[in-house]
DNA sequence: CAATTGATGTAATAACATAACATCTGCAAT
DNA sequence: ATTGCAGATGTTATGTTATTACATCAATTG
């Protein structure tokens, strides 16, 4: 999918998540947005609803945080599976993906006729640095 | 691990998901007890705490829902990494588990030096009776 | 201009989860 | 048996995440 001129706000929540060290929350967008005129959380979870949908943006399921594409313009997003490993202590997040995985997922997706849609991998644990 | 004995509370709930066609809400699962004298989250919330710790339910982090495990005693829960297809339309879920998988991500995992402490696989989209 | 479409603003509410504190129950040590 | 402890439970309140409903605004187009 290539990515449409942004819109103001979709813009302003794009670039907290771009700076930010780790995965943030709606909620915590919000704050950070309120010097920009932000006031309720429609106006972040309509501009991710869009970011997600062009892919410059991940949602990580499993800590209801969002976190701008360490990838972005990587061909494999499109067609592949991404994988994310969340360090619990630090929150630093590390994503990657891996064909095998994604063939061997496909493949038993296939022998059941299921038709995905979205696939989530995510591993919680701990960077080297905190696991040290 | 071996399962010890279910408290009162934390077989009313492994019951009620056993008995479930899918996955269920904690907020469901106290509604469906209301009857036996279940009258806070918490209640549910602690007894869902204990039997995901004795491995007997399983939480999808993309649904917020809880189902029974599919596969009980089967030892590769013990080290293995389970994978969930969630269907959308019906909410069927089916649980498998895959060696190669969980190898890779595990390899990558090592070349990274992350510890591992849980992994979520879940793949959403339609079974092969909504998909038709 | 009128109609449509997409974006935005705002308030209210729904859905999910935990904190804090009191009470009870079974069991072991004295 | 009494005391002390640990685990389970009950209850209220609160915190966190996400959506519904409705009004408004701006750009496009026929
Ligand atoms: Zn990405
Ligand atoms: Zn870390
Ligand atoms: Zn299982
Ligand atoms: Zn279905």
């Amino acid at each position: 999918m290539t990515t449409p001129q942004l819109t103001k706000n979709q813009s302003l929540v794009f670039d907290v998540l771009e700076k930010a060290e780790g995965p943030l929350s709606a909620y915590t967008i919000l704050d950070k947005l309120r010097d920009h005129g932000f006031r309720a959380p429609l106006q972040v979870y309509r501009a991710l609803e869009k970011l997600l949908e062009y892919g410059v943006v991940h949602r990580l399921e499993s800590i209801n945080s969002f976190v701008a594409c360490a990838h972005p313009g990587d061909d494999c997003h499109s067609h592949g599976i991404v994988a994310f490993a969340i360090c619990e202590s630090c929150g630093q997040v590390t994503e990657f993906h891996d064909h095998e995985v994604d063939h061997r997922l496909m493949a038993w997706v296939r022998g059941q006729k299921f038709k995905p849609a979205k696939t989530t991998i995510e591993i919680r644990g701990l960077c080297e640095a905190c696991a040290a």
